[in-house]
DNA sequence: AGCACGCCGACT
DNA sequence: GTCGGCGTGCTC
């Protein structure tokens, strides 16, 4: 409620300005409160903005104040709890509030469109599924999926819900074209998910002893309390979250499921879906923006007990929010990459405090952050060691190719155990992160290498279909029939992509059925899914592919792993590199083996006397993460020291370098006490990108505090900068990549 | 960031 | 004589 005195609107408005704008009440009689949409005049266009507070009194001459000219919702659409979420994030990843609160808002709503929930068109059985109909569609695989789905749920299914079941539109319509399925149109349903008798349609499965007491662990109060939950893969982290869950559901509020951006399969919404009876929303990049509405509009109105989302779902109300679990806490994709650069997994801590409610971190290969938070006592530590259902853990192994002959990659060593699992009717998975046919095209005669004419970056050469091809800009063109330089015909390519590993492959073993999974072979919708399908039928295969592999899918039939080429990640030039090469092999290990057929991973390497390498086969993760930890502590290094990156770009080289020159002074003047460190400029690790050159200025500090403090007098000192037309500037703080 | 205003070059 | 290049300045 406002008072007759609150006259002023102090809007946030989507700009990069850091400043709010008062705005005149509209003339109707609104009950306007903080966190509402409004139409605002700004400047010569109209603009959606929130209202950010409601006050007495306004700086700006009230003559020149502009009135509100819309407000389209009842209620405010951000929420107390979102608001001073956005707060936070928006000081501390020092950027504009308005454009912190209108991303946090689906692109429906940021664009002004009505908050209200649609008409949907569910699908249902017209007869009950008998014994013909089976036998009827006993050669149609999906479309038997498809009934057997919609028998379970006789009020009927969506197509999006469908969808994320592996079921399409095109098999709807050949099932309505028989007459087995009708689809009718009824207005969603707004009962809110406590007003189901029982939040559970599945009964839960047995726990073991650890399963039994992490859940006890988490649940032990429903007041704030992070809790890292560190299983190995196997371990059936995934049971827990669903028991949590459903305590959760049962003592009447919601919870949040965050998952990588590729982790949010049909296989996991299917498992969340049928254990339970209450709505399950979702929000991943797959829906369209209409579904997102839908998806957000179910969880900010408490219909959907449950939601799991990609990272920006972090911002979704959830006003009887109970529990959130960020699932694989570990993943890189938490962290947005542009724009408002946040981390979702920190995020998620910020917002369970606001909540007081539990917050669950699960990894079988925590993050060094994660891991240095629960060793000094603020998050409890509960861990899962042992695999469920009896199952062995998988063996590593090193496997030395130094002075080794190998067949394109391949050690005879590997091929000899490859061939020997799959004539014991095993599968065999190959692990490659890299795409394309070859990661360069070499002249043979003169030494040139085919480059990006806007990236410091070799081509990569594609066969299928032939063309070079740039994975940092895009850059596409003509495989070249001589050297730019020389003229030579004799151009060759240089190391192995996961195509070229796909001929070899099937040169090697002609008779055995390959797999490949990568961005280029699954880019067809459900391409993935089909592909994945295919696996589980057991049938001995060799399956290919890059980083893909290594997330949310298990492959009971998989007993051994190769990993081809682990040593590109052992020297790269980010201080992560290592961290991430150690919980990749992890994550791809993770994926094989069941109870009786446990898997075993072949690690090609030249440096076998790696530390890290070591340490990674044969000891648990937290030792290997132990040995990661001296070295960050020794530079200064995330967990031990916090750091911000300064980013530039220009077409102009030296443009960007010189502004994080002059930043630099004035940061050393305002500090000379040395809390903070000032790195830099140096050119970015790839200087030119999309044509652009790039320069980073670093500050390394142990004092948050201090840190931030000097943050804020830098993006000051650069908004009062007037910076030519094409230079850009960013802030990133708790860099993820030094790229 | 948009977007308008404004002041100089090659066209129907 | 006009369309349009992008410099500069403002947005309650």
């Amino acid at each position: 409620m406002t008072s007759c005195d609150d006259n002023y609107l102090s809007i946030a408005i989507p700009t990069p300005l850091r400043q709010m704008f008062d705005y005149l009440p509209p003339d109707s009689e609104a009950n306007l409160q903080p966190g509402m949409r409004v139409q605002v005049p700004f400047g010569p266009r109209k603009l959606v903005g929130i209202i950010e507070a409601i006050k007495p009194e306004s700086d700006y001459p009230r003559e020149k104040l502009k009135k509100v000219s819309a407000v389209p919702d009842q209620s405010p659409l951000i929420p107390r709890d979102i608001m001073q979420l956005c707060r936070w994030a928006s000081s501390y990843y020092h950027y504009s509030l308005g454009e912190t609160l209108l991303q946090a808002l689906p692109k429906a709503l940021r664009q002004g469109k009505p908050a209200t929930r649609e008409k949907i068109a569910l699908w249902s059985l017209t007869a009950p599924l008998d014994e013909a109909i089976t036998q009827s569609l006993k050669r149609a695989h999906k479309q038997l999926k498809a009934l057997q789905w919609l028998e379970k749920y006789p009020e009927g299914l969506s197509e999006p819900e469908l969808r994320e079941v592996g079921i399409s539109k095109t098999i709807l319509t050949q099932l309505q074209k028989k007459q087995r399925v009708v689809v009718h149109e009824v207005e969603r349903i707004d009962q809110h998910f406590t007003e189901y008798a029982n939040p559970l349609r599945q009964e839960p499965l047995n726990l073991n002893t650890e399963q039994a007491f992490a859940l006890k662990g988490i649940l032990a109060c429903l007041t704030f309390h992070p809790v890292l939950l560190d299983g190995v893969t196997g371990s059936g982290k995934t049971e827990v979250y669903l028991q949590a869950i459903e305590a959760t559901l049962k003592a009447g509020k919601q919870v949040l499921v965050l998952i990588p951006e590729i982790g949010l399969t049909p296989q996991t919404v299917r498992r969340f879906r049928s254990r339970f009876s209450v709505p399950v929303a979702c929000l991943h990049s797959g829906l369209s923006d209409g579904e997102r509405l839908q998806g957000w509009l179910a969880a900010s109105r408490t219909i959907a007990g449950v939601l799991i989302a990609t990272r920006s779902g972090i911002f979704t109300p959830l006003p009887k929010l109970g529990l959130i679990i960020v699932d694989e806490e570990h993943d890189n994709s938490y962290k947005q990459q542009d724009t408002l650069r946040y981390n979702a997994r920190d995020l998620a801590i910020y917002r369970a405090k606001i909540a007081d409610c539990p917050v669950v971190l699960g990894s079988a290969t925590p993050s060094l952050e994660t891991l240095v938070n629960a060793r000094k006592g603020r998050y409890s530590h509960l861990e899962i060691s042992s695999r469920a259902g009896h199952s062995r853990p998988p063996t590593l192994e090193l496997l030395d190719i130094r002075q080794q002959i190998l067949h394109e990659g391949f050690a005879q060593g590997l091929i000899t155990r490859m061939q020997s699992t799959l004539d014991k009717g095993e599968q065999v998975m190959v692990f490659l992160n890299r795409r394309g046919y070859a990661p360069s095209l070499i002249c043979h005669d003169c030494g040139e290498v085919m480059d990006c004419p806007h990236c410091d970056a070799h081509l990569t050469l594609h066969r299928t279909p032939p063309h070079m091809h740039c994975h940092h800009c895009d850059y596409q063109t003509a495989i070249p029939w001589s050297c730019p330089k020389c003229h030579s015909k004799n151009l060759q390519p240089a190391g192995q992509g996961t195509e070229r590993c796909e001929q070899i492959l099937e040169q090697i073993f002609p008779t055995i059925p390959l797999i490949r999974v990568d961005r280029d072979s699954t880019r067809r919708k459900n391409a993935l899914s089909e592909i994945l399908d295919r696996v589980q039928t057991g049938e001995p295969c060799i399956l290919l592919g890059t980083q893909m592999l290594a997330k949310g899918h298990h492959f009971p039939d998989v007993t051994l792993v190769a990993i081809i080429n682990a040593d590109s990640g052992l020297f790269s030039s980010d201080f992560r590199g290592l961290e991430k090469t150690g919980q990749l092999i992890l994550q791809v290990a993770g994926r094989a083996g069941r109870e009786k057929k446990p898997g075993h991973v072949i690690i090609q390497t030249h440096n076998p006397q790696h530390p890290a390498l070591q340490m990674l086969v044969s000891q648990p993760y937290s030792r290997f993460a132990d040995s990661l930890m001296i070295e960050r502590k020794q530079l200064k290094l995330p967990p031990e020291g916090y750091l911000a990156l300064f980013r530039t770009e220009s077409s102009m080289a030296a443009a960007g370098e010189n502004l994080l020159k002059s930043l630099r002074h004035i940061l050393l003047n305002h500090h000379q006490q040395g809390s903070v460190r000032v790195l830099g400029p140096i050119p970015a690790p790839m200087e030119k990108r999309q044509g652009r050159y790039r320069y980073q200025l670093l500050l390394q500090s142990y004092q948050r505090v201090s840190l931030h403090r000097l943050l804020d007098i830098a993006v000051k000192h650069l908004d009062s900068m007037k910076l030519p037309k094409d230079l850009r500037w960013t802030l990133d703080v708790d860099p993820q990549e030094m790229t």
